[in-house]
RNA sequence: GGCCAGGUAGCUCAGUUGGUAGAGCAGGGGAUUGAAAAUCCCCGUGUCGGCGGUUCGAUUCCGUCCCUGGCCA
């Protein structure tokens, strides 16, 4: 620092704002983006999704309208998105906001998808249905251990590291080692290029968690008198969709397919989906721990918003 | 008021032929490379309703009281 010169940082800024559901990311990004250059990009699994829009707490049309979020409505429901594929939309959302002079700004809770845009991902090819449904049939017929078994023996390093109840990360180990003949834990980590953008990264972080769980209850409540089953019975109506696709393993669809189809009383459906959707803004949190280079904002401060402003002053060099 | 069944972890309950107790759920911590709102790992001391009694020792047996539910009045 001191006495030392240092190349002048030519990358073009941007914004990270993470945070669990339910921490208010979305009100505190529409409000930045009325102060400062911004346009939004979201970083959310589940609001890739159209048609699932209640139940994901998506912003509303008027929002939208007002401050348009890129990769919202992306998807059908019944097409898998990834974290790879959404690397490369936000990557290509971010070229396009900076070409028009814009400061891009990424919000969401999907930290894994933060952390692949950030660090990239392995150069691994993508997942194959085909070869899936092959592996998960055989896992029916000889038991998953017996293909934990066959990781381990074909790549040890993943056998030991991904656990025998882990059935899905031994799935895709296996897809990766039958794809391209080599260990899957070969082909992970290794070299990544920097990333091309100067980021602010701020951590919205609720202090209270008994308080984040009471507003998750209460939203929830919320979505329900908003019409989320009705959402839900529109999608199962398709009938060309299922429990096992990603979209509907979201938090509350999950559970209120298993209600449709007589599986929870309603008492019961209401009450998993708040337990889901607080277990899932506690494993937000240990994700969010780890952001070091994160500015925390305490979500229950009332000074929360203006401790964002000056923030981005500071970082975006202008007032 | 009488009879019956219960009162054990935040909730639902199991259990101890008397040696102070354990599951599921909830909750907490962690992992996390093409499904990630997914998937997986770890974490259980609580006046065993109160008070007495028997006993070396009671959450367990006995008495009594309180509370809850059901049936009968």
């Amino acid at each position: 620092m001191r006495g030392t010169l240092h190349a002048i940082d030519r990358r073009p800024r941007a914004i990270f704002l993470m945070g669990p559901t339910a921490s208010g990311k979305t009100a505190l990004a529409c409000a930045l983006a009325e102060s400062f250059p911004l346009e939004l990009v979201s970083v959310d699994s589940a609001l890739v999704y159209r048609g699932m829009d209640i139940g994901t707490a998506k912003p509303d049309a008027a929002t939208l309208a007002r401050h348009p979020h890129r990769l919202v409505d992306i998807r059908d429901p019944a097409a898998p998105y990834s974290a790879a594929q959404f690397r490369e939309d936000a990557l290509h959302s971010m070229r396009e906001i900076v070409a028009r002079g814009r400061v891009p700004a990424l919000v969401g809770g999907t930290s894994l998808y933060f952390r692949a845009l950030q660090y990239g991902l392995s150069d691994m090819p993508q997942a194959e249905p085909g070869l899936r449904a092959r592996l998960a049939s055989e896992a029916n017929e000889r038991g998953w251990p017996a293909l934990h078994a066959r990781l381990a023996e074909r790549d040890p390093v993943a056998g030991a590291r991904i656990r025998p109840n882990d059935t899905q990360r031994i799935q895709r180990a296996l897809e990766v080692i039958e794809l391209t003949g080599r260990a899957f834990s070969a082909q992970q980590g290794g070299a990544r290029a920097r990333f091309p953008y100067r980021i602010l990264k701020l951590a919205l972080v609720p202090r209270d968690r008994a308080a984040l769980r009471a507003r998750i209850a209460q939203r929830f409540d919320v979505m329900l008198s908003a019409g989320f089953l009705d959402e839900v019975r529109a999608l199962h109506a398709r009938g060309d969709l299922h429990p096992d696709l990603p979209a509907l393993r979201a938090v509350g669809y999950r559970q209120a397919w298993q209600h449709l189809e007589g599986e929870l009383d309603a008492r019961e459906f209401r009450q998993r989906a708040i337990f889901a959707s607080n277990q899932l803004a506690k494993r937000q949190l240990t994700w969010l721990r780890s952001e070091h280079d994160a500015r925390v904002l305490d979500a229950h401060d009332a000074h929360c918003a203006s401790r964002a402003d000056d923030a981005l002053r500071l970082f975006l060099g202008r007032g």
